[in-house]
Order: structure tokens, then sequence, then C-alpha cells
RNA sequence: GCCCGUGUGGCGGAAUGGUAGACGCGAUAGACUCAAAAUCUGUUACUCAUUCGGGUGUGGGGGUUCAAGUCCCUCCACGGGCACCA
């Protein structure tokens, strides 16, 4: 047999055989009486919007390939899957076409779980749920309760953003430059009674642990560090002219002497009361309640302040300073009011020359001011000549003294807001009754469904408007209540998600069984976009700790490992008036410029970006699959580059890939051909030709590297391993025709290493090629140590730390006997000539070096 | 502004302080073919010599070392995160 005379491999028939078969056989489905050591897979579940994109297929392939690596290795691998089915675009697609948030849903998981399938990812079925599920929230609204009942769950008002045409509330996403996504109207901040989970009680335990996360991005750990956001100051008690006194925190309290003015919150407690009296106080608060709250407007504004005639005695000297409302100084940090030091920080430096307040040097510095180094303190009485931090000990010992400071850590971390005026969201089991005030629902009236009958013709919350459903008897009187009509955030729902796939049963189970729990956590290998890093990250290992702080479960930190994948990315297309245009509208001409396909006009090539609708540089997962089968889409997703660094989509790329894929059919193919079914303990290598004795060595040496590979998680690597090992089989092919014991041994193992990547492929191939059961179901290849082992080197010879030649030696031959060899090689001799050797290296095994 | 990260051929990228550029893409040549495609086999950092061979090269500059892409200092560029947090 001539191997290009061999067929293209016909993937369609294949994949589709195998990916029934493994469903059928239930082939990836586990449980917790199963002996072998547990390792437990997870890929951040998905958001059904209604196609899976190429950036999810880059994340779940890098997850089953650990998966099918780490259970041919041996463990019971639980590789669940699931849909994070609530949230705020099921309403606007609901909205948009006319139908219904659930319908859309439930139809697009339908959709992307067929997508899915065709991926060939090995997933245990069984244990597959949505979020909208009632069983899923129902239990969740246990939680609620659990919470609610330890206290960590509480209500306070709140500002959201307020479209006052609407009259609704709207998500940060729905406010496009400070306007109403529908209305159009300028959005305003509204004070609401809203939900809150007291994240900030956990707030020392989720950064002081952060340390302990070994396998997690040094990148993820720091965000989340950041967020947290501690810092340890002192709060300083200022006496006012008006019998009252203002709590300041600092954290730079050594510059107590620089202080100038005091700075308060427009929304402290005491500028409310002031702007009852004073009708500037009044009109500067007006203004600045006006203007949304989305984050990006507050970072652009102007430094901007009103004086409140009161002042304040400094503490250590005799003098009043000026009390300012600004706009820069936040209500909900430390206590909303600062002494400012103009000649130390930028901003009250900023603030005292827009209103001429004097700014006193406190530490020595030459240049300009605001001075933000280090220094001596001067012009401060007892901190003078001191060091910045022996300033600090010291003046937060004295004001200790004298009652007025108190040390205090305060965290940026702020608690978190869960309710949402939404529908499409697990309800609140709350009620409210006009004699009782807040009753927590009983389990026994769990779970709360969503009604399905809604409307969602006009603005506003579709639950509060329906006619019975919120209209229920308090738990507690028997007297008319109303429900809770606010949802819970969908971050929510995905805090606690996998814990729920430790359930055998996760849709009829009522429990969260801590054996199973125990068996199964903790999650081995997490893997998903670094855009997920701080939130979804956070509020899942707070829910660890809390759900274990109250005994549900025993885990402290969820996710051993952490893995966060790099965007798919590609290249743009656009026409000369901007359109965007997708890549199948466009077609290269002769000249290397592009034109549209249909219309021959001129095409602009774009910037490479994220894969995105907007731009429409996107790639359809199911016209590939179609196209090239799901093996070359796999591999490809993962070759090249590593996976954590941005992807960047090309056709070239994918076609390479597709010609590996049938480079290796070939070889299965024809070492089909070459037949054999001889046992392996009939072998010895040592009869074998030089050559391909070699090769089988060599061939060892792969399965250590591409093990090797996988357990650091680069796919590149492994692919351009195995890649390695077929082109030095394709070297020795004839040779191989009749050494056919080792052929079999090299392409049953090249099988193994490559299944994981190319699952369908390597197992048509194994049955193929007569292999016993699945080669799902095989051990992974183990690599012989002897073999690995180098027995002559080719050991470079440098003069003066450059390349001058090689010699072939033995690692375990001597130094004066490899100097000997070195010396006498006539590239090494033409150069030292008669000039002497200062000084002779050897490296043993590694390198000759000498100097002259 | 602060905190991370990254900088290597035409491109994606390899390289426990020890032969820089594995593997792939692209390019290019040969074999096969009437021809093309596919396939198989070469070549492919730059540069001078175009024969042996030499020189230069991992963002720039400096340093440590027998030896630096790798370690240290410094500057530059790009990417990301946070950003009135007192």
């Amino acid at each position: 047999m001539n191997i290009s005379e061999i067929a293209p491999y016909e993937f369609s028939s294949v994949e589709a055989r195998w990916q029934n078969f493994w469903r059928k056989n239930a082939s990836f489905e586990v449980d917790i009486t199963q002996t072998k050591k547990k390792y437990y897979v997870l890929e951040m579940f998905m958001y059904p919007s209604g196609k899976v994109h190429i950036g999810h297929v880059r994340n779940y392939t890098i997850g089953d390939i650990i998966a099918r690596f780490r259970r041919s290795s041996g463990f019971s691998v639980l590789h669940p899957v699931g849909w994070d089915a609530f949230g705020l675009p099921a309403e606007n697609a609901a909205l948009k076409q006319n139908g219904h948030p659930k319908d859309w849903t439930y139809k697009n998981i339908e959709i992307m779980k067929r997508q899915l399938l065709s991926l060939g990812f090995s997933y245990d079925w069984s244990r597959e749920f949505a979020t909208c599920n009632e069983s899923y929230y129902g239990f969740q609204q246990k939680i609620f309760l659990a919470f609610y009942k330890k206290g960590l769950i509480y209500r306070k008002e709140s500002e959201v953003n307020w479209d006052p045409i609407d009259n609704c509330v709207l998500a940060n996403e729905q406010v496009i430059d400070g306007r109403g996504w529908r209305s159009g109207a300028l959005v305003e901040k509204k004070k609401l009674a809203q939900w809150f989970l007291k994240i900030t009680d956990f707030a020392e335990e989720l950064l002081s642990e952060i340390d302990g996360l070994k396998g997690w991005p040094e990148k993820v750990k720091t965000m989340q560090r950041n967020w947290i956001g501690r810092s340890e100051g002192c709060v300083i008690k200022f006496k006012t002219d008006i019998n009252e006194e203002i709590a300041v925190f600092s954290t730079r309290s050594e510059t107590i002497f620089g202080a100038t003015f005091l700075a308060i919150s427009p929304d402290h407690p005491l500028s409310l009361k002031l702007a009852e009296i004073n009708t500037n106080i009044k009109a500067f608060i007006a203004e600045f309640k006006k203007g949304s709250v989305a984050q990006e407007v507050i970072d652009r504004q102007e430094k901007l302040g009103v004086n409140t005639g009161v002042t304040v005695r400094h503490p250590f000297l005799n003098k009043d300073i000026p009390v300012y409302i600004a706009n820069f100084v936040l209500m909900n940090y430390g206590t909303g009011a600062i002494f400012a030091t103009p000649a130390h920080d930028e901003r009250d430096y900023e603030f005292a020359q827009k209103y001429s307040l004097p700014i006193e040097r406190v530490i020595e510095s030459e240049g300009d001011l605001p001075y933000l180094g280090n220094g001596v303190i001067i012009n401060s009485d007892f901190l003078n000549g001191l060091t910045i931090s022996e300033a600090k000990a010291k003046v937060i010992q004295r004001l200790c003294a004298i009652g007025i400071g108190e040390r205090k850590v305060f965290f940026r971390l702020m608690d978190w807001g869960i309710s949402r005026q939404r529908y499409w969201g697990c309800p609140i089991p709350i009620a409210y009754c006009d004699h009782c005030g807040i009753v927590p629902l009983e389990e026994k009236d769990l779970p709360v469904t969503l009604p399905y009958d809604v409307d969602f013709s006009s603005a506003g919350n579709p639950l509060d408007k329906h006619a019975t459903w919120k209209r229920i008897k308090c738990p507690t009187c028997g007297k008319n209540a109303v429900r809770e009509t606010d949802t819970l955030d969908t971050f929510f729902d995905s805090s606690w998600y996998f814990l729920r796939f430790c359930i055998n049963d996760p849709n009829n189970s009522n429990l969260l069984k801590k054996e199973d729990i125990a068996h199964w956590m903790n999650v081995d290998q997490y893997i998903g976009g670094v855009e997920h890093a701080i939130l979804h990250l956070l509020y899942a290992r707070f829910f660890a700790k809390a759900l274990s702080k109250y005994g549900f479960i025993n885990v402290q930190e969820p996710f051993d490992n952490l893995f966060t994948q790099g965007m798919v990315c590609n290249v743009t297309y656009k026409k000369e008036n901007g359109d965007w245009l997708f890549p199948n509208e466009v077609q290269k001409k002769n000249d290397g410029s592009y034109e549209v396909t249909a219309t021959g006009e001129k095409v602009i090539v774009g910037n490479i970006e994220k894969m995105s609708k907007s731009k429409k540089n996107v790639i359809d997962p199911d016209v590939i699959i179609k196209t090239y089968g799901a093996d070359t889409l796999r591999l490809f997703v993962v070759s090249d580059t590593p996976p954590d660094k941005d992807f960047l989509w090309s056709d070239e790329g994918l076609e390479g890939c597709w010609r590996f894929i049938n480079r290796v059919w070939r070889l299965f193919v024809f070492a089909k051909s070459c037949g054999a079914n001889i046992e392996e303990n009939s072998f010895s290598i040592e009869n074998c030709a030089p050559d391909i004795r070699e090769l089988y060595k060599n061939f060892h040496r792969t399965i250590k590297n591409v093990t090797d590979s996988l357990e650091e998680r680069a796919m590149n690597k492994v692919i351009a391993y195995i890649r390695d090992s077929v082109n030095s089989i394709y070297f020795l092919l004839e040779k191989l025709r009749g050494s056919q014991i080792v052929f079999r041994l090299i392409i049953r193992d090249l099988i193994k290493l490559l299944a994981p990547i190319a699952p369908h492929i390597c197992e048509e191939a194994w049955s193929m090629l007569a292999f016993s059961g699945l080669v799902s179901d095989n051990p992974w290849p183990e690599y012989n140590k002897e073999y690995i082992a180098i027995t002559t080197i080719n050991l470079p010879i440098q003069i003066n730390g450059k390349l001058r030649g090689t010699i072939n030696v033995n690692p375990e031959e001597g130094e004066e006997s490899v100097f000997e060899k070195a010396l006498q090689v006539s590239s090494v001799q033409n150069i030292i000539g008669e000039r002497s050797i200062k000084k002779k290296i050897y490296v043993k095994g590694k390198i000759v070096n000498f100097v002259i």
C-alpha cells in the first residue's frame, strides 16, 4: 500500500457514531462508589445566549483535554455541564420577539446542547441542569433563608439607576451615555430598599486566604486583593464649633499637622442636616445627586465643593480649620469624611488650589507639591525629624491616648447588592405583612416558582404587576401579605453551582448531600475567562465559606487550580462607509487586497479584535465542524498559541490542522495494512535495526514530553511533540513496514496521546486497529526510563562563550578525556592556534567552554 | 496615577543560566502528474562570502557570569486590571 493513495478521512460519519456511542453508553458518567482517586474538572458554565461561539469552544476544549487526560491517567473524573440560565438578555429578547424568557432560554439550551454534543466533550450529562430549573432555584431559596436567619442578608436603602419615563430600574448595561436604553430619558439616582449580602463579614478571610491559592494565576490573586482593598489607619474625632463631632479616617495620620481643612461627603449626615438650613448647601447636594451612578461618569468629574461655614479644632494646634462638603469624598468608604493635607495628596491639592485654601508642607522634599514620597517630617511639633513610619506610630499613639483616635481597618469591598427588579431570576422567598413586617417564608412553602403568565408590554417588573402571584397569606399571622417581587442577581446563581454538580441527581435531589460534596470538592481544575477574575470568583469563594460556616458543607476554598484562557480574536473587515463585514462576505484578490465577494466593493482590513457579533469578525463553529469536523476544530483552538494567551483565528492554521488530522489518519490506515497482532511480550527492542530502535526510544521521549506538557497545561507544546513524532514515523515508514511490532506499539501509544485532543479519530483508529475496549478507557501510556536515558550526546564546544564545534561523547565520560577530544576538533584548533588556554570549563553532559 | 503582565524570524510560538528559533503557518524548490490539486521530500533569522566559512542577532542601555532570551539595575513600547478608597 502506498500511503499517498489512502482516501481522505471521513470525519462526518465517524464523529456522529462515536458521539452517539458515548452518549448511549453514558461513557463519562461517574459516581462516588468508584474506588479510583477523584478529579473534578470544571469549566465556567455558559449563559444560553443562543449559539456557542469559538471562545466557548476553546474554553471547553481545554477542559475536555484535561478531563480526558486525567481520566486515562487513572482518575475518576467528574466533568459536568450546565447552564447559567437566568438573566436580563432573556427578557430583552422576549420583549423584542414577543416571546417568553423561559421559552427563549430553554430553546437556546437545546440548540447549544446539540452543539456541545457535536464537539465530543466528555461530560457527565446525567448531572446537567439549568439555574432556571425549579429544583435548582428552589434550593437556592433555602440558602437565602439560611443566610437571612443568620443575619448575613439584610435590607438597606441603596441607589439605583432610575428611568423617570419608563418608571423602572435600569441595570448598568441599560444605561447608555447616561440615558435609559429604551426611553432615552436622563437616568437619575434613586434610593430603593434592596437586599444585601454581608460579604464584608468575610473580607479578612477572603483576603488572607488568597495567599494559600497556590494554583491560581498571580494576576487574578492581585486583582482580588486590590478589590478587597484593605487599608489600615486611624479614625480621628474632630470637635466642631456647632457642638458635634466629625470622625475622619486616615492612613496618613502623620501628616495631620499639614491638615488645612476637612472634607465630608455630600451624603454625610452632617451635610444633609446642614442642607436643611442652608440653601447653598442644599443646591450643591441636589446638583450632586443628579447624574448617573455609572462609574465612568463619576471618574471624569471635576472636584467641586462648598464651604459649610462650620469649623473644627485642630487636635494639636491652636487653630480652627474649615469644613467643606466635597464631591470626591465617598460616603460608602471609611467614615465619609477626611482631613485634607493638600501638600501631600493630589486630590486635596487640586481642591485647595480651586478654593484657595492654605497648603502646608510637613514632609521635607525638593520640588513641586503635592509631594507623595518618603522624607523627614517637618513643621509638625512633636513629630519633627521622624520618618514617616515613626511619625505614624507616634501620632496614632498620641491620638489614642488623648481619646480622640482609634486604630481601624477599612475595606474597599462593599456588601453585595443581590436584589434585581426583574422577572427572569430566582424569586426572593420573603413576604411583607402589614402586621409582622418582613417575614421569611417557611421551607415547606418553597420553592417559590416564577409565574409563567406575565405581561412584558409595559415597563416595570412584571412580577410586581402580576394580578395574583404576589398576594399570599402571612406565614406568621395568616393575614394578607405580599411577596417580595425582586429576584436575585444571577451572580447568586453561579456562586454555588459547582456544589450542585457534586450531587448524583441534581434535578431531583432536594439536598446538598454532604458526603457527595466531601467526595468531589474541591474543584481540581477550574477553567474560564479572566473577565470573571473578580466578581464571580470572589462570590463563589464567599459562598463556600458562608455555607461551610452554617454547616451546609465543609469547604474552605472551592477551586484548587484556576486557569484563565485567552480570548479568541480575528481580523475585522469594513466597507469604505464603515459597515462591518463578516469574514465570509469578503475574498482576497490577486494583489493581496480584499473585496466584497458579492459586489466587488473595496474592503478595508481593520484591526485584530476579540470576536464579537457587533464587529462581525465571528466564525460559526457549526460551519467549521461541518467542513472539517470537531477534531480539527478542537486541535486548532489549542495548537500554536499557549491556552492562556489570546488566540488569533486563521483559516490557514485551520487548514494546517485538517492536513495533520489526515496525516495521522493515513498513518493509522497504513499501520492497519501492515497487519500484526503480535503480543507485546514477544518483543525485544535490541533485535531491531538501529534507526528503528532509535525511533522507538525517541517515541518514549515523546510520551514523556507530551505528559509533562499536559501537566503544565501547555497544549501547544503537546501538539508540537506529537507532530514531531509523527514526522519521524513518516520518515521511516517503509522500514516500519517490516517491523510490525514496533510500529503497532508506537501507533497504539500515539493514539492514546492524541485522544484527549482529537477523541473521535482516535476512538475510530483504536477500534479499526483492533485494540481492546475504548481508547477513552485505556490507561495513559508510560515511558521506559531506560529508553529515554541519554547514552551519547552532541556536546557543544565554546571558545570564550561562542559556539565553535561539537563532539559526540558519553555523558559519563571524564573531564580530561572530554577536553582532549574537544581540542582535537579542527575548527577549535584553528581558533586557538598558538594562544594559550586560560581556563577550561566542562559542565557534565552540557557544555565545554575554553577561555583564551 | 497605582498594580500586574508581555516584548524572540514575514507570522503563531519553543528553549531546568549551557548549541536561540522546536512545532506549525506562510514562502520556496524537487518527486509524483499530460496538467493541476492532494501527497511525499528538501530549504527557509539577518547578513558578507555565495565554496570552506565569517559576522550580527531575543525592545534599548548598563551590569553579574567561563557562559544571559533566561538573573540584577535602568529606560522604552504594548496589553490588562484598578482608579477620587483618604
